[in-house]
DNA sequence: CTCAGTATGTTGACGCTGTAAACACTGAGG
DNA sequence: CCTCAGTGTTTACAGCGTCAACATACTGAG
Protein backbone atom coordinates (compact mmCIF):
# COMPACT_ATOMS: atom_id res chain seq x y z
CA UNK A 1 0.00 0.00 0.00
CA UNK A 2 2.51 2.90 -1.02
CA UNK A 3 -1.04 5.08 -1.56
CA UNK A 4 -1.66 7.54 1.44
CA UNK A 5 1.75 9.86 0.78
CA UNK A 6 1.64 10.37 4.42
CA UNK A 7 1.71 6.81 5.65
CA UNK A 8 5.58 5.89 4.72
CA UNK A 9 6.89 5.50 7.33
CA UNK A 10 10.06 3.42 7.00
CA UNK A 11 11.09 5.42 3.67
CA UNK A 12 10.47 8.57 3.69
CA UNK A 13 9.67 9.48 0.64
CA UNK A 14 11.38 12.89 -0.23
CA UNK A 15 13.41 13.43 3.34
CA UNK A 16 15.74 15.74 1.30
CA UNK A 17 13.11 18.58 0.51
CA UNK A 18 11.35 17.71 3.96
CA UNK A 19 14.65 18.50 5.98
CA UNK A 20 15.41 21.88 4.09
CA UNK A 21 12.08 22.96 4.32
CA UNK A 22 11.51 22.07 7.64
CA UNK A 23 14.78 23.81 8.14
CA UNK A 24 13.99 27.28 6.92
CA UNK A 25 11.39 27.51 9.48
CA UNK A 26 13.19 27.10 11.87
CA UNK A 27 15.82 29.46 11.05
CA UNK A 28 13.38 32.28 10.00
CA UNK A 29 11.99 31.51 13.74
CA UNK A 30 15.40 31.06 15.49
CA UNK A 31 18.21 31.91 13.76
CA UNK A 32 21.13 29.55 12.08
CA UNK A 33 22.82 29.45 14.89
CA UNK A 34 20.22 27.63 16.39
CA UNK A 35 19.24 25.34 13.90
CA UNK A 36 20.22 21.91 14.89
CA UNK A 37 20.79 18.88 12.77
CA UNK A 38 19.34 16.48 15.72
CA UNK A 39 16.76 18.73 15.69
CA UNK A 40 15.98 19.17 12.66
CA UNK A 41 15.85 15.28 12.19
CA UNK A 42 13.42 15.01 15.57
CA UNK A 43 11.34 17.48 13.89
CA UNK A 44 10.40 15.31 10.48
CA UNK A 45 9.92 12.06 12.57
CA UNK A 46 13.34 10.83 12.05
CA UNK A 47 16.76 9.44 13.35
CA UNK A 48 19.75 11.72 14.18
CA UNK A 49 21.75 10.35 11.08
CA UNK A 50 19.21 9.96 8.75
CA UNK A 51 19.97 13.22 7.65
CA UNK A 52 23.53 11.96 5.83
CA UNK A 53 21.87 9.94 3.51
CA UNK A 54 20.95 13.24 1.95
CA UNK A 55 23.73 15.55 3.14
CA UNK A 56 27.42 15.01 3.38
CA UNK A 57 27.10 17.20 7.03
CA UNK A 58 25.36 20.37 8.39
CA UNK A 59 27.45 22.89 6.18
CA UNK A 60 25.92 21.29 2.78
CA UNK A 61 22.50 21.11 4.46
CA UNK A 62 23.23 24.74 4.51
CA UNK A 63 24.85 25.39 1.27
CA UNK A 64 21.55 23.50 0.01
CA UNK A 65 19.16 25.97 1.67
CA UNK A 66 21.37 29.24 0.56
CA UNK A 67 21.14 28.12 -3.08
CA UNK A 68 17.70 27.96 -3.09
CA UNK A 69 18.19 31.28 -0.96
CA UNK A 70 20.00 32.74 -4.03
CA UNK A 71 17.40 31.16 -6.59
CA UNK A 72 14.59 32.85 -4.95
CA UNK A 73 16.31 35.94 -4.82
CA UNK A 74 16.54 36.22 -8.50
CA UNK A 75 13.33 34.60 -8.85
CA UNK A 76 12.08 37.93 -7.33
CA UNK A 77 13.96 40.10 -9.14
CA UNK A 78 12.84 38.36 -12.45
CA UNK A 79 9.10 38.62 -11.54
CA UNK A 80 9.52 42.26 -11.00
CA UNK A 81 10.87 42.90 -14.02
CA UNK A 82 8.50 41.00 -15.94
CA UNK A 83 5.24 43.18 -14.46
CA UNK A 84 6.89 46.25 -15.98
CA UNK A 85 8.25 44.60 -19.44
CA UNK A 86 8.96 48.35 -20.99
CA UNK A 87 10.88 50.34 -17.95
CA UNK A 88 14.06 51.82 -19.10
CA UNK A 89 17.47 50.83 -18.26
CA UNK A 90 16.86 53.42 -15.19
CA UNK A 91 14.15 52.25 -13.79
CA UNK A 92 14.82 48.55 -14.54
CA UNK A 93 17.87 49.39 -12.24
CA UNK A 94 15.77 50.43 -9.43
CA UNK A 95 12.94 47.62 -9.90
CA UNK A 96 16.24 45.10 -9.02
CA UNK A 97 17.35 47.05 -6.06
CA UNK A 98 13.50 47.20 -5.15
CA UNK A 99 13.09 43.02 -5.76
CA UNK A 100 16.86 42.16 -3.80
CA UNK A 101 16.15 44.61 -0.15
CA UNK A 102 12.37 43.22 -0.47
CA UNK A 103 13.36 39.67 -0.59
CA UNK A 104 16.35 40.30 2.11
CA UNK A 105 13.43 42.24 4.45
CA UNK A 106 11.14 39.28 3.98
CA UNK A 107 13.38 36.46 4.41
CA UNK A 108 16.31 37.83 7.28
CA UNK A 109 17.70 34.38 8.63
CA UNK A 110 17.80 32.99 4.94
CA UNK A 111 19.31 36.20 3.42
CA UNK A 112 22.04 36.48 6.39
CA UNK A 113 22.46 32.59 6.19
CA UNK A 114 23.49 32.97 2.16
CA UNK A 115 25.90 35.72 3.39
CA UNK A 116 27.41 33.52 6.45
CA UNK A 117 30.68 32.71 7.44
CA UNK A 118 30.03 29.15 6.37
CA UNK A 119 28.75 30.23 3.00
CA UNK A 120 32.18 31.96 2.04
CA UNK A 121 34.06 29.60 0.55
CA UNK A 122 31.55 29.22 -1.93
CA UNK A 123 33.85 26.95 -4.39
CA UNK A 124 33.06 23.87 -2.07
CA UNK A 125 29.27 24.42 -3.55
CA UNK A 126 29.28 24.73 -6.64
CA UNK A 127 25.35 24.83 -7.19
CA UNK A 128 25.91 27.69 -4.62
CA UNK A 129 28.31 29.58 -6.23
CA UNK A 130 26.26 29.12 -9.79
CA UNK A 131 23.20 30.55 -7.92
CA UNK A 132 24.83 33.56 -6.54
CA UNK A 133 26.70 34.31 -9.35
CA UNK A 134 23.18 34.47 -11.62
CA UNK A 135 21.82 37.01 -8.78
CA UNK A 136 24.76 39.12 -9.79
CA UNK A 137 24.88 38.33 -13.45
CA UNK A 138 21.13 40.73 -13.73
CA UNK A 139 22.49 43.35 -11.75
CA UNK A 140 25.83 43.52 -14.22
CA UNK A 141 23.44 42.90 -16.86
CA UNK A 142 21.04 46.08 -16.47
CA UNK A 143 24.14 47.96 -15.32
CA UNK A 144 25.52 47.47 -18.97
CA UNK A 145 22.36 48.04 -20.44
CA UNK A 146 22.29 51.36 -18.89
CA UNK A 147 25.55 52.45 -19.66
CA UNK A 148 25.35 50.89 -22.99
CA UNK A 149 22.80 53.21 -24.31
CA UNK A 150 24.33 55.90 -22.33
CA UNK A 151 21.45 56.23 -19.49
CA UNK A 152 24.72 55.73 -16.81
CA UNK A 153 27.86 57.38 -17.65
CA UNK A 154 30.44 55.29 -18.83
CA UNK A 155 32.00 54.08 -15.87
CA UNK A 156 33.50 50.48 -15.58
CA UNK A 157 30.49 48.30 -15.24
CA UNK A 158 31.87 46.10 -12.84
CA UNK A 159 32.37 49.27 -10.54
CA UNK A 160 28.92 50.24 -10.99
CA UNK A 161 27.69 47.32 -10.32
CA UNK A 162 29.93 46.98 -7.18
CA UNK A 163 28.74 50.49 -5.83
CA UNK A 164 25.00 49.03 -6.59
CA UNK A 165 25.58 46.19 -5.12
CA UNK A 166 27.23 47.21 -1.87
CA UNK A 167 24.23 50.01 -1.45
CA UNK A 168 21.73 47.35 -2.01
CA UNK A 169 23.08 44.77 0.27
CA UNK A 170 24.26 47.08 2.71
CA UNK A 171 21.47 48.31 3.46
CA UNK A 172 19.21 44.67 3.46
CA UNK A 173 22.05 43.53 5.93
CA UNK A 174 21.82 47.14 8.23
CA UNK A 175 17.78 46.52 7.98
CA UNK A 176 18.01 43.05 9.09
CA UNK A 177 20.23 43.87 12.23
CA UNK A 178 17.80 46.28 13.41
CA UNK A 179 20.07 49.07 12.94
CA UNK A 180 18.12 51.20 11.20
CA UNK A 181 15.09 51.09 13.84
CA UNK A 182 15.56 53.99 15.19
CA UNK A 183 16.61 56.60 12.72
CA UNK A 184 13.66 58.39 10.81
CA UNK A 185 13.27 56.19 8.02
CA UNK A 186 10.47 55.13 6.04
CA UNK A 187 8.94 51.86 6.97
CA UNK A 188 10.96 48.81 5.88
CA UNK A 189 7.83 48.11 3.21
CA UNK A 190 9.27 51.44 1.72
CA UNK A 191 13.14 50.90 1.74
CA UNK A 192 13.77 49.34 -1.26
CA UNK A 193 11.62 52.48 -3.38
CA UNK A 194 13.83 54.90 -1.47
CA UNK A 195 16.85 53.76 -1.59
CA UNK A 196 17.03 52.64 -4.88
CA UNK A 197 15.77 55.86 -6.15
CA UNK A 198 18.49 57.46 -4.37
CA UNK A 199 20.57 54.68 -6.06
CA UNK A 200 19.39 55.76 -9.42
CA UNK A 201 19.58 59.48 -8.75
CA UNK A 202 23.16 58.51 -7.51
CA UNK A 203 24.17 56.49 -10.32
CA UNK A 204 23.37 59.26 -13.26
CA UNK A 205 24.89 61.76 -11.60
CA UNK A 206 28.04 59.98 -10.89
CA UNK A 207 31.17 60.59 -12.41
CA UNK A 208 30.49 63.87 -13.73
CA UNK A 209 33.01 66.52 -13.15
CA UNK A 210 32.83 67.06 -9.26
CA UNK A 211 33.12 70.88 -9.17
CA UNK B 1 56.75 36.91 45.27
CA UNK B 2 54.12 38.68 43.32
CA UNK B 3 56.77 39.65 40.97
CA UNK B 4 57.20 38.15 37.64
CA UNK B 5 53.40 38.82 35.59
CA UNK B 6 54.11 35.52 33.92
CA UNK B 7 54.99 33.20 37.55
CA UNK B 8 51.63 33.89 38.77
CA UNK B 9 49.90 30.65 38.47
CA UNK B 10 46.71 30.88 40.73
CA UNK B 11 44.88 33.99 40.35
CA UNK B 12 45.66 34.77 36.33
CA UNK B 13 46.65 38.49 37.20
CA UNK B 14 43.71 39.56 33.67
CA UNK B 15 42.47 36.72 32.81
CA UNK B 16 39.29 38.45 31.28
CA UNK B 17 41.64 40.96 28.69
CA UNK B 18 44.04 37.48 28.27
CA UNK B 19 41.02 35.61 27.08
CA UNK B 20 39.66 38.59 24.75
CA UNK B 21 43.57 39.00 23.25
CA UNK B 22 43.26 34.93 22.52
CA UNK B 23 39.65 34.83 21.75
CA UNK B 24 40.32 37.51 18.90
CA UNK B 25 43.48 35.81 17.23
CA UNK B 26 41.65 32.68 17.21
CA UNK B 27 38.82 34.63 15.74
CA UNK B 28 40.63 35.93 12.98
CA UNK B 29 42.10 32.65 12.41
CA UNK B 30 38.91 30.49 12.46
CA UNK B 31 36.16 31.93 12.34
CA UNK B 32 33.37 32.74 14.60
CA UNK B 33 31.96 29.37 14.62
CA UNK B 34 34.86 27.51 15.61
CA UNK B 35 35.61 29.47 18.93
CA UNK B 36 35.08 27.34 21.51
CA UNK B 37 35.06 28.54 25.65
CA UNK B 38 36.88 25.72 26.00
CA UNK B 39 39.39 25.89 23.65
CA UNK B 40 40.03 29.60 24.93
CA UNK B 41 40.29 28.44 28.18
CA UNK B 42 43.08 25.76 27.67
CA UNK B 43 44.90 28.01 25.09
CA UNK B 44 45.59 30.58 28.16
CA UNK B 45 46.01 27.99 30.47
CA UNK B 46 43.00 28.13 32.86
CA UNK B 47 39.73 25.62 33.50
CA UNK B 48 36.91 25.99 31.21
CA UNK B 49 34.74 27.08 33.73
CA UNK B 50 37.32 30.20 34.92
CA UNK B 51 35.91 32.08 31.33
CA UNK B 52 32.59 32.54 33.83
CA UNK B 53 34.22 34.82 36.76
CA UNK B 54 34.35 37.01 34.15
CA UNK B 55 31.46 36.81 31.32
CA UNK B 56 28.54 36.06 31.94
CA UNK B 57 28.43 33.45 29.16
CA UNK B 58 29.93 33.06 25.42
CA UNK B 59 27.80 35.79 24.05
CA UNK B 60 28.56 38.10 26.98
CA UNK B 61 32.47 37.62 25.90
CA UNK B 62 31.69 38.02 22.27
CA UNK B 63 29.83 41.36 23.05
CA UNK B 64 32.60 42.46 24.74
CA UNK B 65 34.72 41.83 22.00
CA UNK B 66 32.30 43.82 19.31
CA UNK B 67 32.45 46.37 21.43
CA UNK B 68 36.01 46.63 21.39
CA UNK B 69 35.75 46.00 17.46
CA UNK B 70 33.37 49.21 17.63
CA UNK B 71 36.44 51.10 19.71
CA UNK B 72 39.05 50.17 17.45
CA UNK B 73 36.78 50.95 14.34
CA UNK B 74 36.12 54.93 16.01
CA UNK B 75 39.53 55.30 16.59
CA UNK B 76 40.75 54.24 12.70
CA UNK B 77 38.18 56.66 11.72
CA UNK B 78 39.00 59.65 14.26
CA UNK B 79 43.17 59.03 13.62
CA UNK B 80 42.41 59.37 10.16
CA UNK B 81 40.55 62.62 10.37
CA UNK B 82 43.53 63.91 12.63
CA UNK B 83 45.69 63.48 10.27
CA UNK B 84 44.03 66.20 7.97
CA UNK B 85 43.14 68.55 10.23
CA UNK B 86 41.75 71.37 7.15
CA UNK B 87 39.86 68.82 5.14
CA UNK B 88 36.54 70.06 3.82
CA UNK B 89 33.34 68.56 4.71
CA UNK B 90 33.11 66.29 1.83
CA UNK B 91 36.51 65.01 2.03
CA UNK B 92 36.10 64.31 5.87
CA UNK B 93 32.67 61.93 4.45
CA UNK B 94 35.88 60.53 2.01
CA UNK B 95 38.18 59.99 5.19
CA UNK B 96 35.79 58.31 7.08
CA UNK B 97 34.38 55.97 4.46
CA UNK B 98 38.55 55.14 3.89
CA UNK B 99 39.04 54.79 7.39
CA UNK B 100 35.67 52.36 7.86
CA UNK B 101 36.96 50.25 4.78
CA UNK B 102 40.03 49.90 5.64
CA UNK B 103 39.47 48.67 9.15
CA UNK B 104 36.92 46.10 8.00
CA UNK B 105 39.18 44.81 5.41
CA UNK B 106 41.71 44.59 7.88
CA UNK B 107 39.79 42.50 10.61
CA UNK B 108 37.18 40.21 8.78
CA UNK B 109 36.67 37.83 11.87
CA UNK B 110 36.09 40.87 13.93
CA UNK B 111 33.90 42.71 11.71
CA UNK B 112 31.79 40.39 11.20
CA UNK B 113 31.09 39.21 14.83
CA UNK B 114 30.22 43.40 15.10
CA UNK B 115 27.61 42.25 12.57
CA UNK B 116 26.88 38.94 13.93
CA UNK B 117 23.36 37.54 14.45
CA UNK B 118 24.19 37.20 18.41
CA UNK B 119 24.91 41.06 18.15
CA UNK B 120 21.64 41.41 16.83
CA UNK B 121 19.71 42.53 20.18
CA UNK B 122 22.23 44.98 20.98
CA UNK B 123 19.75 46.32 24.26
CA UNK B 124 21.44 43.47 25.84
CA UNK B 125 24.62 45.30 25.87
CA UNK B 126 24.89 48.55 26.75
CA UNK B 127 28.73 48.97 26.22
CA UNK B 128 28.02 47.71 22.83
CA UNK B 129 24.99 49.40 21.74
CA UNK B 130 26.76 52.72 22.73
CA UNK B 131 30.12 51.63 21.22
CA UNK B 132 28.22 51.16 17.66
CA UNK B 133 26.50 54.06 18.85
CA UNK B 134 29.16 55.88 18.52
CA UNK B 135 30.68 54.76 15.09
CA UNK B 136 27.54 55.83 13.64
CA UNK B 137 27.41 59.13 15.43
CA UNK B 138 30.80 60.25 13.37
CA UNK B 139 29.33 59.25 10.18
CA UNK B 140 25.95 61.23 10.92
CA UNK B 141 27.93 64.49 12.60
CA UNK B 142 30.06 64.70 9.65
CA UNK B 143 26.67 64.51 6.79
CA UNK B 144 25.16 66.73 8.87
CA UNK B 145 28.07 69.61 8.82
CA UNK B 146 28.45 68.88 5.07
CA UNK B 147 24.40 69.75 4.83
CA UNK B 148 25.00 72.52 6.81
CA UNK B 149 27.82 74.06 4.64
CA UNK B 150 25.96 73.19 1.44
CA UNK B 151 28.25 70.91 0.18
CA UNK B 152 25.58 68.39 0.46
CA UNK B 153 22.08 68.90 -0.72
CA UNK B 154 19.25 69.41 1.81
CA UNK B 155 18.29 66.00 2.38
CA UNK B 156 17.16 64.65 5.27
CA UNK B 157 20.21 63.80 7.33
CA UNK B 158 19.03 60.15 8.75
CA UNK B 159 18.80 59.15 4.66
CA UNK B 160 21.53 60.51 3.59
CA UNK B 161 23.82 59.03 6.27
CA UNK B 162 21.82 55.84 5.95
CA UNK B 163 22.89 55.83 2.67
CA UNK B 164 26.69 56.58 3.17
CA UNK B 165 26.60 53.70 6.05
CA UNK B 166 24.61 51.12 3.52
CA UNK B 167 27.55 51.77 0.96
CA UNK B 168 30.61 51.41 2.82
CA UNK B 169 28.69 48.56 5.27
CA UNK B 170 27.67 46.40 2.35
CA UNK B 171 31.26 47.00 0.45
CA UNK B 172 33.12 46.20 3.60
CA UNK B 173 30.66 43.10 4.14
CA UNK B 174 30.99 41.89 0.15
CA UNK B 175 34.96 42.25 0.22
CA UNK B 176 34.94 40.46 3.34
CA UNK B 177 32.83 37.52 2.08
CA UNK B 178 35.21 37.37 -0.96
CA UNK B 179 32.39 37.93 -3.26
CA UNK B 180 34.38 40.72 -4.99
CA UNK B 181 37.82 39.08 -6.16
CA UNK B 182 36.86 37.93 -9.40
CA UNK B 183 35.27 41.18 -10.39
CA UNK B 184 38.10 43.87 -12.03
CA UNK B 185 38.47 45.92 -9.12
CA UNK B 186 40.87 47.65 -7.50
CA UNK B 187 42.78 45.57 -4.73
CA UNK B 188 41.16 45.89 -1.65
CA UNK B 189 43.89 48.63 -0.23
CA UNK B 190 41.87 50.70 -2.48
CA UNK B 191 38.48 50.15 -2.13
CA UNK B 192 37.87 52.33 0.18
CA UNK B 193 39.47 55.13 -1.86
CA UNK B 194 37.88 54.15 -5.20
CA UNK B 195 34.07 53.39 -3.44
CA UNK B 196 34.58 56.47 -0.91
CA UNK B 197 35.15 58.86 -3.36
CA UNK B 198 32.55 57.86 -5.66
CA UNK B 199 30.18 58.04 -2.61
CA UNK B 200 31.20 61.96 -2.13
CA UNK B 201 30.58 62.69 -6.26
CA UNK B 202 27.21 60.91 -5.61
CA UNK B 203 26.27 62.42 -2.72
CA UNK B 204 27.26 65.83 -3.85
CA UNK B 205 24.74 65.41 -7.19
CA UNK B 206 21.95 63.26 -5.06
CA UNK B 207 18.60 65.37 -5.08
CA UNK B 208 19.18 67.30 -7.99
CA UNK B 209 16.48 67.84 -10.65
CA UNK B 210 17.03 64.17 -12.30
CA UNK B 211 16.70 65.51 -15.79
C1' DC C 1 48.20 40.53 62.98
C1' DT C 2 44.26 38.08 62.44
C1' DC C 3 40.26 36.81 60.53
C1' DA C 4 36.26 37.23 57.65
C1' DG C 5 34.58 37.92 53.27
C1' DT C 6 35.03 38.38 48.39
C1' DA C 7 37.21 37.45 44.07
C1' DT C 8 38.94 34.05 41.38
C1' DG C 9 40.14 29.72 40.37
C1' DT C 10 39.16 24.15 40.29
C1' DT C 11 36.70 19.56 39.58
C1' DG C 12 32.78 17.01 38.27
C1' DA C 13 28.53 16.48 36.10
C1' DC C 14 24.54 17.20 32.83
C1' DG C 15 22.42 17.28 28.44
C1' DC C 16 23.23 18.80 24.06
C1' DT C 17 25.73 18.65 19.61
C1' DG C 18 27.91 16.73 14.89
C1' DT C 19 29.29 12.70 13.00
C1' DA C 20 31.32 7.81 12.23
C1' DA C 21 30.41 2.62 12.15
C1' DA C 22 27.73 -1.20 11.89
C1' DC C 23 23.40 -3.06 11.00
C1' DA C 24 18.42 -3.57 8.88
C1' DC C 25 14.76 -3.06 5.92
C1' DT C 26 12.72 -1.90 1.19
C1' DG C 27 11.96 -1.73 -3.63
C1' DA C 28 13.67 -2.36 -8.43
C1' DG C 29 16.09 -5.08 -12.18
C1' DG C 30 18.27 -9.24 -14.01
C1' DC D 1 13.83 -15.24 -6.71
C1' DC D 2 17.81 -13.07 -5.55
C1' DT D 3 20.78 -9.43 -5.35
C1' DC D 4 22.00 -4.89 -4.55
C1' DA D 5 21.73 0.02 -4.12
C1' DG D 6 19.13 3.29 -1.48
C1' DT D 7 17.54 4.73 2.77
C1' DG D 8 16.68 4.32 7.28
C1' DT D 9 18.12 2.77 12.52
C1' DT D 10 20.95 2.04 16.78
C1' DT D 11 24.96 2.74 19.19
C1' DA D 12 28.99 5.23 20.34
C1' DC D 13 32.42 9.01 20.81
C1' DA D 14 34.44 13.31 21.61
C1' DG D 15 33.55 18.10 22.16
C1' DC D 16 30.54 21.75 23.53
C1' DG D 17 28.17 25.45 26.97
C1' DT D 18 26.93 25.76 31.47
C1' DC D 19 25.68 24.70 36.48
C1' DA D 20 26.82 23.43 41.36
C1' DA D 21 29.99 22.64 44.86
C1' DC D 22 34.39 23.28 46.57
C1' DA D 23 39.23 25.51 47.22
C1' DT D 24 42.49 28.93 47.26
C1' DA D 25 44.36 33.64 47.33
C1' DC D 26 43.79 38.68 48.23
C1' DT D 27 41.92 42.60 50.91
C1' DG D 28 40.37 45.42 54.36
C1' DA D 29 38.34 45.96 59.28
C1' DG D 30 38.95 44.90 63.96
Amino acid sequence: MPASPEAVNYHHGNLRSALIRSALSALEQDGPAALSLRALARSVGVSATAVYRHFANKDDLLAAIATEGFEGLSAEMSARLAQEPHADTLRQLVILGEGYVNYAVAHPAHYRLMFGKRMVERAAYPALSKASAHSYGMLEQAVAKAVASGDLPAVPVPLLSTLAWSLVHGLSTLSNDNLLNDKQLPASAELGKTFTHMLATALKHLAQPAE
